[in-house]
RNA sequence: CGCGGGAUGGAGCAGUCUGGUAGCUCGUCGGGCUCAUAACCCGAAGGUCGUAGGUUCGAAUCCUGCUCCCGCAACCA
């Protein structure tokens, strides 16, 4: 009990509420957030885990109108989705809310008037095509035209992709509206508000500046360099009729800008998350404003910007919140070498793999693949290798073969004695401080050596079985073989325990053939590497549960087939 | 010359900050064992680290040029 139980606030990238979550998502921004706070759950923090739909912006508006739907239904459809696959991935947040509500809206106008307040918005006039068919403010995105660089004609609004001009969309020759085809467009001087960084230059170098050597070299030297000089005034509003209405008088039609709403997500949210379980803490003071409380953000390599530079400037100038201490952010996760894609077929339906896979052996596979340092693959030849190999054979047999060589010597349950002498043995010993390897990695946030760590424990536990061979034993000593197959229970149960945060169902199958004997307390002692408490549990014996089956089914080459010609076929 | 990251045995990755003859998982090959989900254990083969130079007694690791991939590039999210 030498460290204070320490305040965790986790979120993870706000799932952008207009496609599916799929694998690369997963890996990116949810998986290793849900394993962090698991972990430091387990350690004794106490965590908040934060997460909600992102329901404005333009292609939001777009696809629902494509869609045929309102905004609001559209959102919705997606925002149940999206909570759908991630409790199937065992993603636990304690919140998932929604930025269209009306609780995310009131944070939302606070921060903007405490902003305005400060002295840190203000207005800029701007020039912008106008759609007169179908009457929309065209971003950058949104035309296409003739690059007035090198004469291509489908040069974007924002890039030509001949040349790589970067281009002035209000320069473009002969502008189509990619909303509805029209080249009926005009342009037009619109006012906006801005967020004016540039303000807050220096203040953000001095918080941003400690960070250095902290965070992932993924993430630091990039926003160095972009911030370096000086940082640039972002426009916050939009002239649409979907989103947050600007808070000011004479601003009719215009709404605060989505990127600037959704940040506030991560605040609004756990204002809700205390609310509904009637907690007596204060969102702010208790969480947001409080330097003690740890901030992280799990997020993808493309939010980088939003998640280091602009809500870190926005919270410190504002006093609303304490910057975040850091932001991991993954590279991208690829199917078989190539980006997913939904349009095109190369894809995976997330909820159909969990049909079929289930949480085991995605998680651990998609786990073991994080891209943490560099984008990485996902290969349906190597999830089967990885998950029939280490994850049913190594770890789902070794319980196997105790479970079985168990039940057939020792029907009627082992003595207490047999499971005396493990702790303090050598085999505890490397048990303890595999678990203190575990842990520190975990803190480091480094989840795929933690990972990894796991299963050479696995590993170590078929040794310590393999080096006894009780089936040899048990015809010479019978107490001998029983006191090794109670150690490697033990053993397995310490495996059970590590594997918590990172395969929770398969750490609750384990610990099911242990049942009542681990109390949560237990649990978590066994969880530091403190194994003395496992002489108590065991101190009248044990007896296994009558059924035993295969903890971890394997992954058939005809599935495996029949995937990779569903992406040939379509791809 | 926009900025950042990446390129390491058949596959997927670690090592690069703090330079000293390359490590992990899977796959492959050989041997052992039989309690177990044809599982488990032991051993071996296989790379000179994208490319061209430079610094150094010595570089995957530092510096420079180049190639390819990914992200960002201030009204897509």
């Amino acid at each position: 009990m030498s460290q204070q139980a320490k305040k965790y606030l986790i979120t993870s990238a706000l799932p952008y509420a207009n496609g599916p979550i799929h694998f690369g998502h997963l890996a990116g921004a949810y998986l290793s957030a849900d394993v962090y706070n698991r972990h430091q759950r387990m350690k004794g923090n106490e965590t908040l885990f934060i997460c909600g739909s992102d329901e404005h912006g333009v292609a939001i508006m777009l696809n629902a109108k494509k869609a045929g739907e309102d905004y609001q239904s559209y959102v919705n459809k997606w925002h149940e989705e999206h909570k759908e696959v991630l409790s199937r991935y065992g993603v636990e947040f304690d919140f998932f809310g929604q930025t269209s509500a009306q609780y995310h809206e009131e944070e939302v106008v606070q921060w903007f008037h405490e902003l305005n307040e400060k002295g840190l918005i203000g207005t800029k006039d701007g020039q912008q095509l106008f759609c007169n068919d179908c009457e929309n403010h065209l971003p950058d995105r949104f035309v296409e035209g003739g690059c007035y660089e090198c004469g291509y004609e489908n040069a974007r609004g924002d890039e030509c992709p001949n040349c790589g001009e970067l281009i002035d969309s209000v320069k473009l020759k002969d502008p189509v509206c990619k909303i509805c085809g029209s080249q009926n467009i005009k342009e037009v001087t619109v006012t906006q508000y801005y967020l004016l960084l540039s303000k807050f230059h220096g203040e953000f170098r001095k918080w941003f500046e400690q960070k250095k050597g902290d965070w992932r070299k993924t993430v630091w030297p990039y926003v160095d360099s972009l911030t370096k000089e000086s940082l640039h005034d972002r426009a916050i509003t939009r002239d649409l009729d979907w989103g947050i209405d600007v808070p000011l008088p004479g601003t009719e039609g215009k709404k605060l800008y989505v990127w600037f709403d959704a940040p506030i997500g991560y605040v609004s949210n756990t204002k809700e998350a205390l609310k509904q379980k009637g907690s007596q803490e204060d969102y702010r003071k208790d969480w947001w404003q409080n330097e003690d409380v740890e901030l992280v953000n799990f997020i993808g390599k493309d939010n980088i910007i939003f998640h280091t530079i602009i809500f870190p400037a926005m919270s410190l100038a504002s006093g609303m919140a304490k910057a975040c201490n850091d932001v991991p952010a993954n590279q991208f996760l690829n199917l078989e070498g190539k980006q997913f894609s939904k349009s095109t077929g190369h894809y995976v339906d997330s909820l159909g793999a969990m049909d079929e896979f289930g949480q085991n052996a995605l998680r651990y596979y998609l786990l073991s693949i994080l891209p943490e340092s560099t984008d990485s693959s996902f290969s349906w030849e190597q999830f089967q290798a990885k998950v029939n190999n280490e994850l049913a054979n190594n770890i789902g047999n070794f319980l196997n073969r105790c479970l079985k060589f168990t039940q057939k010597n020792w029907p009627e349950g082992m003595p207490a004695s047999y499971y005396q002498g493990f702790v303090g043995s050598e085999e505890a010993t490397s048990i303890s401080e595999d678990i203190q390897k575990i842990n520190d990695y975990l803190d480091q946030k480094q989840f795929k050596k933690g990972m990894e760590q796991v299963m050479s424990l696995g590993q170590k536990a078929n040794n310590y079985f393999s080096d006894r061979a009780p089936w040899a034993l048990i015809k010479e000593d019978k107490d001998k073989a029983g006191t090794v197959l109670a150690h490697s229970a033990l053993y397995a149960l310490c495996l059970g325990v590590a594997l918590r945060p990172f395969l929770p169902e398969l750490s609750s199958s384990i610990l099911g053939h242990f049942e009542k004997r681990v109390t949560p307390e237990a649990e978590r002692s066994i969880y530091k590497g403190e194994l003395d408490i496992l002489d108590e549990l065991f101190k009248d014996g044990h007896k296994l549960e009558e059924k035993v089956e295969a903890l971890v089914p394997k992954i058939t080459d005809d599935q495996i087939k029949a995937r990779l010609e569903e992406l040939s076929n379509l791809g």
